[in-house]
DNA sequence: GTCTATATCGCGATAGAC
DNA sequence: GTCTATCGCGATATAGAC
């Protein structure tokens, strides 16, 4: 696709834009349609031109997202598990995960929210815990078949994994003062791979 | 207190009684004002008798908790930091942390959701994390400075046990299908005890 | 497709009789 | 203190001209 791009698609990029920069300053929810178009120096009517709602907006950018990912991770599956009992091997999968919930703050984030409002007993963020860690449950599943002991079942132990890497993700306030990108990982890493009771 | 009440703590009392059921059911963002009026069978006007808004009423919960946790925790803190590296010791804190988290569920739910309301980038639910964990963060403090070596800094590590805790206790589905709240104690504990490298 | 203007509505909050 | 009735605001969504 080339640099030049219709008026209407202009419109879409820049709504989309708009969104992501709102959703990570100021929150999902508390980020108006009215605050997207005219942040995007749109009209309020237009936005209806490309989308049915927020949620509409969101799903978008998700696949977005996927889109962008898919490409990145093209031929880098092996499809051989990896160890994560291995220092090496789980720092990298920790701070992919990191990676991925810091480059895509603003849906991470929304997604997070959404699934949230949607109530505790919707399941709705069981489900996304349960989505966004298929990685990691594949591969402790892969080492208890190895026979090794795990704390747990493996889908649980996944979702707890996950469930403090996006507890932290959306908590931690991105910038400045607050702990860097290797410290957490670094901390994720020594707290999941050794435990409490040390080396 | 007697067991017989004067029509306006009665009235205060359903309409606390009802927020907890309805928060519990469909979420605290979900519930509006009305829903808790007519759940309690009460005017929606009553409301503004008792509480300023829907986070006054909130708070009152929290405080009726905390009333209710004071009582039960009196006397039992001896003051002495416990060693988080004993499995008993870890485990009786995990416990303990999971099983304010299910009782209360409806005011953990709630206080959940409205940090999460406030936007990311408030550092709302990152202060709420922090306020959560630092009974952790003083036992790993202590850990500390008797030269136990820590994946890193305690209020971090602390806040990620935390997060861990807090996340898979909001997203679970409380009843029946799931895991037991056996099961969930002992896969934590298990995992930051001795971590995925093993025993 | 984009704009301006407006219809519609849920819901928080208040007024005033009882 | 509790009730019924209503106001007012913020935000979604639509209508219709350009």
């Amino acid at each position: 696709m080339g640099v030049r791009k219709g008026r209407a698609a202009q419109t879409e990029a820049a709504l989309k834009a708009a969104a992501r920069r709102l959703f990570a300053e100021q929150g999902y929810l508390n980020t108006k349609i009215t605050d997207i178009t005219a942040a995007a120096d749109r009209a309020t009517g237009s936005f209806y031109q490309h989308f049915d709602s927020k949620d509409d907006l969101l799903r978008a950018l998700l696949a977005d997202m996927h889109a962008q990912a898919g490409e990145a991770l093209a031929g880098r599956e092996d499809g051989e598990p990896h160890d994560l009992t291995d220092p090496g091997q789980l720092r990298e999968h920790v701070a992919a995960a990191w990676g991925v919930m810091r480059e895509n703050r603003p849906v991470m984030t929304a997604l997070f929210e959404s699934a949230m409002a949607a109530g505790p007993a919707s399941g709705a963020l069981w489900e996304r815990l349960a989505a966004d860690t298929v990685m990691f449950r594949e591969h402790l599943e892969y080492l208890r078949e190895r026979g090794r002991p795990l704390p747990g079942d493996p889908a649980l132990v996944a979702a707890a994994m996950g469930g403090m890497l996006s507890m932290l993700g959306y908590a931690l306030p991105p910038g400045g003062d607050g702990y860097s990108d290797g410290e957490v990982i670094d901390t994720l890493t020594g707290l999941l791979l050794r435990g409490l009771a040390g080396a």
